[in-house]
DNA sequence: GTCTATAACCGGATAGAC
DNA sequence: GTCTATCCGGTTATAGAC
């Protein structure tokens, strides 16, 4: 029988003082010795656990922008109306981040993307928004959304999603997101027929599933 | 009569060039060599300029969130219902900043906005979520649109705007960002009656020169 | 696994010539 | 107004003791 466990090991706690600091100061303001101190090690001790700051981020980004996309991917092959495929990555989106250990809110800051090391995850991130524009395009092509710039709905859809993530705070109750309001706020926007949301919302449910856990 | 003129005087490219790095690479991620090495001049020439580098910042904040917030106000407090108001803001912020001869995209990336000599700048940037939020619990108040946590739906606002800006490229016709139809976007999630839009537009129209021009 | 000491480098800013 | 040379503080990362 495990013992019930005190702390994090160190590198768990590198993690969430990392993500937290790189959400807040992004990753060139975020020194190896902020991390270390915020962890309680000094800061040569970092390198024990991290060959070095880059691997850092480097696997924050792993844990929080492959299952998104792998979600997302799972979502889109398998069956339902983009409607639903919508609401439940929305959902499922602000379900992730808010019960993730880090603090991934802003993806960490898109400045870090950049490096040229992280090319892999920046494809990615640019992975995610494509499935997101797709799908809002078959449900313009299915009638069940109204016409109009993808493009632009895609960018209301990933900037609510970082922005409300990245704002959110649970110290203020008004800041604690409700998932399934945050979804329906979208889809009220895209549905040619609002009416139409509490059945969106029913087949949602049973895709939920797909999403968090491809 | 004046000459034809050819290139902006130095002080007006460090500050298109700076706003250009920054947005990409964030305040901490660009050095004053960038900046130096992207005008054409050598890196100490900048301090001829600007006194230090967070100066060049500042007057760029001042540029951007200055005029908008105050156009916000005088919206908020002018004649007209919130819908139209949300509406006219919407279109006159995705206008604005469309024209702005700086690349003020994600307002230059709020990371930022944590230095302590920014911190006026931080306030007004509060000011204006503020703004926004209270439009829209105005027009739920006065049965205009949909009741719901307003943090929420003014997360979705601001995120929008920042995200589509921060992702615009004239390049890409897709990516041109028709103000109309990114405010009509917005609206149709929150009226209750999205039947409406057209006549929201059309004083939303007359609304305009107050965002603009305050 | 964590420490101290330190190397190697980079970034902001100044001095002073032209 | 712009340059070269340079200072100095801060940052990542390594070496090696415990």
């Amino acid at each position: 029988m495990p013992e019930a466990q005190a702390l994090p090991d160190t590198r768990e706690r590198i993690l969430i003082e990392a993500s937290r600091l790189l959400s807040i100061n992004g990753y060139h303001g975020t020194t190896t010795r902020d991390i270390a101190a915020a962890v309680g090690i000094s800061q040569p001790s970092l390198f024990f656990h991290f060959t070095n700051k880059l691997a850092i981020v480097q696997e924050l980004y792993e844990h929080d922008i492959v299952p998104a996309v792998a979600g997302l991917e799972n979502l889109v092959v398998g069956p339902g109306d983009p409607a639903a495929k919508l609401y439940a990555m929305i959902v499922g989106e602000f379900g992730r981040i808010a019960d993730s250990p880090y603090d991934m809110r802003a993806h960490i800051s898109f400045e870090a993307l950049n490096h040229p090391d992280l090319a892999g995850f920046r494809d990615l991130v640019n992975q995610f928004d494509d499935l997101t524009r797709l799908l809002i395009r078959s449900g313009q092509e299915s009638g069940q959304f109204v016409h109009g710039n993808a493009w632009l709905a895609q960018q209301m859809v990933s900037g609510f999603l970082v922005r409300a993530n990245l704002f959110a705070s649970s110290d203020q109750v008004e800041r604690q997101i409700n998932p399934r309001e945050g979804a329906a706020l979208v889809l009220r926007s895209l549905l040619i027929d609002p009416e139409t949301i509490e059945q969106v919302e029913e087949r949602a449910e049973e895709l939920l599933p797909r999403y968090r856990s491809p």
